[in-house]
DNA sequence: AAAAATTAGTTGATACATCAACTATGAGAC
DNA sequence: GTCTCATAGTTGATGTATCAACTAATTTTT
């Protein structure tokens, strides 16, 4: 009854998790950006305006984190936040210049990063893929 | 000609990494114990008095953060640091009395967490999900 | 309308991942 | 033996994830 406590899914999928983190981190540096940070810029290059609640829900982060980077991407002068008028709890965050211009380079580096994570596989293996780390995402049951 | 940078598999791999480590990290919770604490008791379970490079070595892990998870243990009071007398760069890492009864509860509990996780998959589905895992693995090629 | 509950965001704390700079020790070349 | 290089570990900094406690503003209840 061997048991492999560092030889099993779970930890080959922390791996794979942090190894891609890596990779995209190391394509997003020349812009200045990290993988999380890209994410928010992604979400605000199609819809500019929202409030960082709607961000953190999209992104299902926590609104704490969420805070935080928001004000990391303000420091690098890529965003602007602005209360709202409605709802004075509320902070819509908009683009600046820069944020604007930086996804004319960004978002054509982000297809490609996602073309290359499955590059050489089939479709058929990439919805196998997500079929089963679906299966042991329902397994953990966090949702 | 969309691009999903919110929805892809590596954001869909890093949602489950966060996930499992969720789930694991609350059936240590009684132990006192956090996920990655719980990859070096498991080492130490096994072979205990190995250096923190050799920790680090197994666990694919930075030194720095290996030097910071010890210390944590051994405030805990589960480990014990000791300079190795042959090479005194080196530090060797050796279970106390309460680290290596934990692992009597510990153990069994690691056991049933692993076969949660790919609970209601058939072996040929976890060793597709394990190749599909390391050819994403290789197309980032951070080895 | 006043009280109670909810919501948006902030701040603080802890943990991990990663990189860089550093110290101390050891090993190999000569 | 000395000089050079490599190795083990530490410390500091930044970024992300998570939890808890908190403020301020809004919505619901009564």
């Amino acid at each position: 009854m061997e048991y492999e406590p560092l030889d099993n899914i779970g930890v080959l999928i922390h791996t794979v998790d942090l190894e891609i983190t890596s990779y995209v981190n190391s394509q997003l540096a020349a812009f200045q950006l990290t993988s999380e940070q890209n994410l928010i810029m992604a979400l605000l290059w199609k819809h500019e305006g929202i409030s960082q609640n709607e961000i953190a829900t999209k992104l299902k982060k926590d609104k704490a984190g969420v805070t935080r980077m928001i004000f990391t991407l303000e420091k690098k002068g890529y965003i602007r936040r602005e209360t709202c008028p409605n709802d004075k709890r509320s902070v819509k965050v908009y683009l600046t210049e820069d944020g604007r211009k930086l996804g004319n380079d960004v978002i054509p580096n982000n297809k490609s990063i996602i073309q290359l994570i499955s590059k050489g596989m089939t479709k058929e293996e990439i919805l196998e893929l997500r079929r089963l780390l679906m299966k042991v995402r329902e397994n953990v049951g966090r949702s």
